[in-house]
DNA sequence: TCCCTCATGTAAAAGGTTACATGATTTA
DNA sequence: TAAATCATGTAACCTTTTACATGAGGGA
C-alpha cells in the first residue's frame, strides 16, 4: 500500500466520495500537509477495489456525468487505522525556497527583497485561510473535541498549518529585512 | 536544469567538493531542507559538466581510490544566482505523520502517544543539532555577517531548520498530551 | 461561441529510492 | 576476519507531474 492510498482511505473514512470530488478536496492539501492529483488518484483508487479496502455504486445524474462513488469497506478502515501508528522514519523535508536561501548571498538583493516578500503574502494568505477554517470548526464542533472524533484530527492537523504558515511567513520577512536593511547601511 | 543541479551548485558555488563528498553533505539535508542519494548525485554532476556548469580535476591519492573533484564555472555561478531569486510557485510540502494525524481519531490512543512520544523526541534532538550548528557557526562567524556572505545564507536557513524543528516536537508533545489526558479522563 | 464545471480515465516524462556492482584500505 | 570508509557508477522500480483524451451542460 502507498501513503496516496492511505490517504484517500483517511477521506473515505470519514464520508464517501467520488474520484471526483476526492481529486478537489486534494487540491487543497489534506490536513495541510498532502496533495495529490487526479491522474494519480483514478488509478489509486482502482487498485485499492482490486485489494477490497474500498467499494463503489454507480450513481446517476441527470444534469452531469453520472459518478462512482467510493465506500470504505471493513478492512480498509483496518488497514487504515493499523496504518496511523505503524512506526515510522522521520520523513526528510524538501523546500526550494529554503534551498534557494541557502545561496542566497549571490542574489541581487532587490530582487532578493521582492522574492521573500512575495512568498511572506502567500504564506500570510494561507495563514489567514487556516485560521478562518480553524474558526469554523471551533463553532461547529465546539468543545466536544474527543480524541475519536474526526473534527479532532482536524483541529490537530490544522493546528499545526496554522503554526508553520506563521513560522514560515515570520521568517520571509525577516529574511527580507535583513536585505532591506543592508540596502540602507550602504 | 533540476532543482538538485542547483542544490549541487549552491554547495560548489562555496567551495569545490567531489561526488562522494557531495553525497555526504547531502545526507543531512542542505540548508535543512534538501537532500539527495549519490545514486542522483553522480549523474547530475555528468549532466552539469555536459552543460558546462561545472568543471572536474582528478586527484590522485595514495591510500584512497582517486577522485574527481568538481568546480563551479562563471556559468553555473550566474546560473545560479539567476535561479535563487527568480519567481517561484509555493511549493507543496508533504509530511506522512501528519498525514497520519488526520485519521488519528480511529487510532489505539497508547500506539498514538507512542509514535506521537518517538517523534517529539527525535525532533528534540534535530532541534539539539541544529542549534548546536547555530552555536558554532556563531562563534566562528561572529557578527560580521553580511547578506552577501555564505554564512549569512546558512544563518538564514538554519533560524528556520530551528523553528521548524522546534513547532515540530512541541506539536507532537501537544498531540501526545491530548491521548494522554484523555486516557485519564476514562 | 467560448470557457468553466462536472466526470473519468490513460500515457509519457521527470524525479527519487532501492538495489546492484566493484574494489582498495583502515579499524575493530 | 569482518565490517566500515572511501570512491564511482548503473539499473530497476516507484511516485509524481504534465499532457493527452473525451464529452455533456451551464453561464458570460
Amino acid at each position: 500500500m502507498t501513503t496516496l492510498g492511505y490517504a484517500l482511505l483517511g477521506l473515505l473514512a470519514r464520508e464517501p466520495f467520488s474520484g471526483y470530488e476526492l481529486a478537489q478536496k486534494m487540491k487543497a492539501p489534506i490536513g495541510c500537509f498532502w496533495h495529490a492529483k487526479h491522474s494519480q488518484i483514478y488509478p489509486e483508487l482502482a487498485k485499492l477495489k482490486a485489494q477490497g479496502l474500498v467499494n463503489h455504486e454507480l450513481v446517476e445524474q441527470q444534469e452531469h456525468p453520472d459518478k462512482k462513488v467510493y465506500t470504505i469497506t471493513p478492512a480498509g478502515r483496518d488497514a487504515l487505522r493499523q496504518w496511523v501508528t505503524a512506526p515510522m522514519e522521520v520523513p526528510h523535508v524538501r523546500d526550494e525556497l529554503v534551498l534557494r536561501a541557502y545561496s542566497l548571498w549571490l542574489a541581487d538583493p532587490q530582487a532578493a527583497i521582492l522574492l521573500f516578500r512575495t512568498h511572506e503574502q502567500r504564506h500570510v494568505e494561507q495563514l489567514r485561510r487556516y485560521e478562518a477554517l480553524q474558526q469554523k470548526l471551533m463553532e461547529e464542533a465546539g468543545a466536544k473535541q474527543q480524541v475519536d472524533s474526526p473534527d479532532f484530527s482536524s483541529y490537530v492537523t490544522l493546528a499545526l498549518g496554522i503554526g508553520y504558515e506563521r513560522l514560515y511567513s515570520e521568517w520571509c520577512r525577516w529574511v527580507a529585512e535583513q536585505f532591506e536593511q543592508a540596502d540602507t547601511t550602504l
